[in-house]
DNA sequence: CGTGTGGGTTTGGAAACGCAACCCGCTGTG
DNA sequence: CACAGCGGGTTGCGTTTCCAAACCCACACG
């Protein structure tokens, strides 16, 4: 399901820009927390609370916000009075991997030790801790920093150089 | 060089995490659109001001900032008057798996046709479109949100349930 | 009837943000 | 020399956003 741009974005300034679009939608505070909790199993506004330590007011503005970019869905459980869990929608579940990412940079570079670990434990292997990276399915080759190019599709909006 | 914990975080509300630790480095607004800016091979001030369309003041604390965090480092290229450059560290390099995470997913739901392309040219390869998946690297499987699990090495945080 | 719980809204103040204007040290150019 | 221009910021000021705590409402429980 490859569902292209539920809502129109309002344009951004800069170069246009698929990652600047992707932070207009989970950029703002505490919405990736909110994933995060959600990723781990906790739907309910209080855990969401606890968890993140977002205010109430902002996780509620959060919320709605990633409901209406179609992230997030919010399920009715109990009638009156009127109670939701909030779950991820398919194109929120695909965000694992920029969440994996952000755990995998934070464990690497800015705590001791990781307080939280990612098992993996895919059909017919054992279980293991999973140590995930980009790989280009074209090569198989993992897309390390000093192979990847870039090819700017948006006339006017070339200026680079080398990378680093 | 897995240089851990240059400078202390301050303590964070809610669960101990690895990427709200990462968030309070990365996570404002401006940052990971400089770090993009410096991946794309421009390092100059006026450059990322162009290119972002940051507010100068805003970029001038994100850099400073980031400079804090270990993530950007600057060069002076030339005295009188004093003028820097901007590049990524180490640490700042290891950030491409999470921009790249951000621009895949900013492609897939977001935005009807990508306005950058990443090329892939690994040794030994013709140069091709990357297309990069999430792979674990002990299994050789993708990272799926099914098969992957938790564990919790802080005691009392481990309020979770099932993943989705 | 009093207390507790889940899921918020309200309020008032602090911090971050955004924009435009300004500044400063140079390097041309006439 | 006067003046314009550029790179790289800084300043001032108004607007959002954020935060913490308090409040509220509909129920359930005892």
């Amino acid at each position: 399901m490859t569902a292209h741009a539920p809502p129109p974005l309002p344009a951004l300034p800069g170069r246009p820009c698929s990652i600047a679009a992707a932070l207009s939608v989970v950029g703002e505070k505490w919405a990736l927390l909110a994933v995060r909790e959600l990723f781990y199993g906790n739907h309910r506004f209080e855990r969401l609370v606890e968890n993140t330590g977002a205010p109430r007011d902002r996780l509620t503005a959060r919320l709605r916000a990633l409901e209406e970019a179609g992230v997030v869905e919010r399920r009715l459980y109990q009638e009156r009075p009127p109670r939701y869990e909030y779950h991820l929608t398919e194109a929120g579940r695909d965000l694992a991997p920029l969440t994996q990412a952000l755990l995998a940079w934070g464990d690497r570079w800015l705590l001791p030790e990781p307080p939280v670990t990612l098992r993996h434990a895919p059909a017919g292997s054992p279980e293991h801790s999973l140590d995930a990276a980009w790989i280009c399915r074209t090569c198989g080759e993992p897309a390390g920093r000093h192979d990847v190019g870039l090819q700017i599709n948006t006339p006017g909006w070339d200026r680079q150089g080398p990378t680093g």
